[in-house]
RNA sequence: AGGGCUAUCGCCAAGCGGUAAGGCACAGCACUUUGACUGCUGCAUUCGCUGGUUCGAAUCCAGCUAGCCCUG
């Protein structure tokens, strides 16, 4: 079956992109490769992420990948957005002692707003991407995501926020191939990017250290203070709340005998409290901004399967309307460390419901 | 000034004459789009210092040093 249209490709240089822009153009698509600049020292990054030796760029890799493909390739340059609605907002998130997702905010605003926009611009019917999910049309006319064959590689949790408008005019054709066949295709069409490891760790911020990062870019002081237990008994201090998450135990510097986590991060007091496993099990997430896929609503509650962050596998849960914007969600058993500025998403038979940003738990 | 007590890894802490437990912290690795969790591995040739007793001491003795408590 020959499909016809004209397509955009977000292509990072990776495997599964390249891939995506090789099958749509199997399809019978009129496939263009666009990289997205996003981060200024990309190249040099991304040279030094990968060993160096090679030198290899995302833009090289992106360009040498069309060139064999046999496609159109350009370069966007997307840096505004990105810093605007990623890099800005990741760094007062962490500000306000929440742990945002950039990769949700980077989907939403840059990839299916600048560039589904940009796309359309220049005459395309679609956007498509490298993830590892499916879209399909529902009987009750809605647009839905729904998981990927492979459950271990799967990418919905961060797409929740797609509209309507946006699923119609995206493919994501990876979603139905396993890691293993994107790559069994990538070798067998010869693509010199076929071995690349898979992407790691947030895009701008390689090395992983995210308080150096907000430290570096942001324009107010990471302040020092207080780590305290649940009863207001000072602890010892903590190096700015920038550098903690709930439910986190590695790097506190606290030896109190037994393990302890953080339990909740204060940003009014720039205290970080301290507490026992135990004290970080809820049932009851409340989301705000709750983003309806696969229904338009919600009236009654409905029982759902729901993820609290990008690699939880999931817990059954019910799911109940509390106003036009945010829902609450009580799961069967208790979940450990719901932390605020994370996605709640819910699935039903792995199709996406909706999500939302987890604003408490309790 | 006199009396008593204590000094073991960064923190806590076993040990009580037979050749340094454990927990926490920390580091590395695995896993990983929460710097999450979790798992694995590593982490005092040495027990405040100096001598002594003994085949052998962190463990007994003496002196010194430091800290804590009590009395003046």
């Amino acid at each position: 079956m020959k499909k016809s249209g004209k397509v955009v490709v977000g292509m990072s240089g990776g495997v599964d992109s390249s891939v995506a822009a090789y099958l749509l153009k199997e399809q019978g698509y009129d496939v263009i490769g666009v990289t997205m600049q996003i981060w200024q020292d990309e190249a040099y990054d991304m040279q030094s992420h990968n060993g160096g030796c090679c030198g290899l760029s995302a833009v090289d890799d992106a360009r040498r990948v069309a060139e064999q493909i046999g496609i159109p390739y350009y370069v966007m340059n997307f840096k505004a957005p990105f810093k605007e609605k990623v890099i800005d907002y990741f760094i007062s998130e962490y500000e306000a002692g929440r742990t945002p997702n950039p990769c949700i905010a980077c989907n939403r605003y840059v990839k299916w707003e600048s560039l589904l926009q940009r796309s359309l611009e220049i005459g395309a019917d679609y956007i498509a991407t490298g993830h590892y999910a499916r879209i399909e049309k529902l009987d009750n006319g809605r647009y839905t995501i729904r998981k990927s064959v492979t459950e271990e590689k799967d990418q919905t949790y961060a797409l929740y926020s797609l509209t309507q408008e946006q699923l119609a005019r995206t493919l994501m054709p990876i979603g139905e191939y396993s890691k293993n066949e994107v790559r069994a295709i990538a070798e067998k069409i010869g693509l010199s990017i076929a071995s690349k490891p898979d992407s790691q760790d947030i895009c701008f911020v390689p090395d992983g250290k995210y308080g150096d990062f907000i430290v570096t870019n942001s324009s107010k002081a990471v302040l020092p203070g207080n780590f305290v237990d649940t009863k207001g008994n000072i602890l010892g201090r903590h190096k700015g709340i920038v550098n903690y998450t709930v439910g986190q135990r590695k790097g506190l510097g606290i030896a109190a005998g037994e393990r302890v986590y953080v339990v909740e991060i204060r940003s009014e007091t720039n205290e970080v409290v301290l507490g026992e496993d135990s004290e970080l099990w809820t049932q009851r997430v409340i989301a705000k901004d709750f983003n309806y896929v696969s229904l338009d609503n919600l009236r009654d509650e409905i029982s759902v399967t729901a993820k609290i962050r990008y690699n939880h596998r999931g817990a059954k849960a019910i799911l109940r309307k509390i106003d036009d914007t945010c829902v609450e969600c009580i799961f069967e058993e208790p979940q450990r460390a719901p932390t605020p500025g994370q996605a709640l998403v819910c699935y039903r038979n792995n199709y996406v419901v909706g999500g939302g940003t987890i604003i408490k738990s309790s």
